[in-house]
DNA sequence: AAAAGCAATGTTATAATGTTTCTTTTCGGT
DNA sequence: ACCGAAAAGAAACATTATAACATTGCTTTT
């Protein structure tokens, strides 16, 4: 049932975040928006921006202070959970749900599969792709009769520049 | 790379939950307590108790009310958040991060690695073992220089049981 | 026995996160 | 320009979690 050896790649794709500028990830997504005839509004792009401005996991609630400076203007959490729900259903964005938090995707042409990396200490998340994992997870639900539709993997530990930070 | 067969069993123990009693479960939990020194108060066993006495993940301001209604007094959230964060310290409660819920773990003493699928229709969540989910998160770890404490992997989804009910 | 030490618990207030409801605006198609 | 649907604004509310500080009960020390 495993294929042999002519899978993707394991795991790691830490260019993933510093291949492309957030201008370029922002227009790659607006692009993508125009091709699945979905609305690319001014405030998710707005929102989307404002993640890809962050290196780490970013909260709601950061978010709508950030938008409220970067527009001079009152916003409420509604119009920012609900930009972010539609950046989600679009793979542009995930949940870190162990913190509450949310990330750009790094890959959302791809019908993602990833994991998350989360740093204890300097609270950068990394994110990876991993198909063995879905593989299996697959295969356990399979066991189970259950029909998956959403999947959470989150790794808490400590990153390799922390540790070596910390050891020093 | 993968290996051959001699691995433990790959994925389900559905039996967790329904082999022994939940009285059962909170007298395991008590021992392993008197094992390892540690306090097993009336507190934290009340709300072990409450867990196993639900089917489902329950949240922290469900079980305060339930400690309320069970010892006919107010009780602080505070209170049952230490006690939680003591049954998780001891591996006899799992958090549920995609919930904000908590569900008492079928074996306390294996340090688990446990995995959760969960049903978006009925809220039940099955416990599932599968230590190869753990290697390949290790092995993806090591690449990157990453030390691991916690995993949290969920699995969101329709359970057999109710993929059959909506079926029909 | 009185006092000090310590872990657990209680109490109050508040922070952080997320949703409901209803109204208004905007946008795409005719 | 008009209409209907999608999106956004606004206010209140609901849920989840923690901070800060006081109290209890038990043990050890004096």
């Amino acid at each position: 049932m495993s294929k042999p050896s002519t899978r993707p790649r394991p795991g790691r794709d830490p260019d993933c975040r510093g291949r492309q500028s957030p201008r370029e990830r922002v227009a790659l997504a607006v692009s993508i928006c125009e091709r699945r005839g979905v609305q690319m509004t001014e405030r998710r792009r707005r929102v989307l921006e404002l993640l890809w401005a962050s290196d780490k996991p970013t909260s709601a609630y950061q978010l709508i202070e950030a938008v409220r400076l970067r527009d001079s203007r009152p916003v409420g959490p509604p119009t920012v959970y609900r930009a972010l729900r539609f950046l989600m259903s679009q793979g542009f964005v995930s949940r870190i749900e162990s913190l509450n938090a949310y990330v750009p995707c790094a890959h959302p042409e791809r019908d993602h599969d990833c994991l998350f990396f989360i740093c204890s200490d300097c609270r950068t998340s990394i994110e990876v792709e991993d198909p063995r994992i879905g593989g299996l997870l697959a295969e356990d639900a399979a066991a189970l009769g259950f029909v998956a539709t959403r999947r959470t993997v989150e790794v808490e530990g400590v990153c390799a520049r922390c540790a070596e930070a910390g050891a020093a």
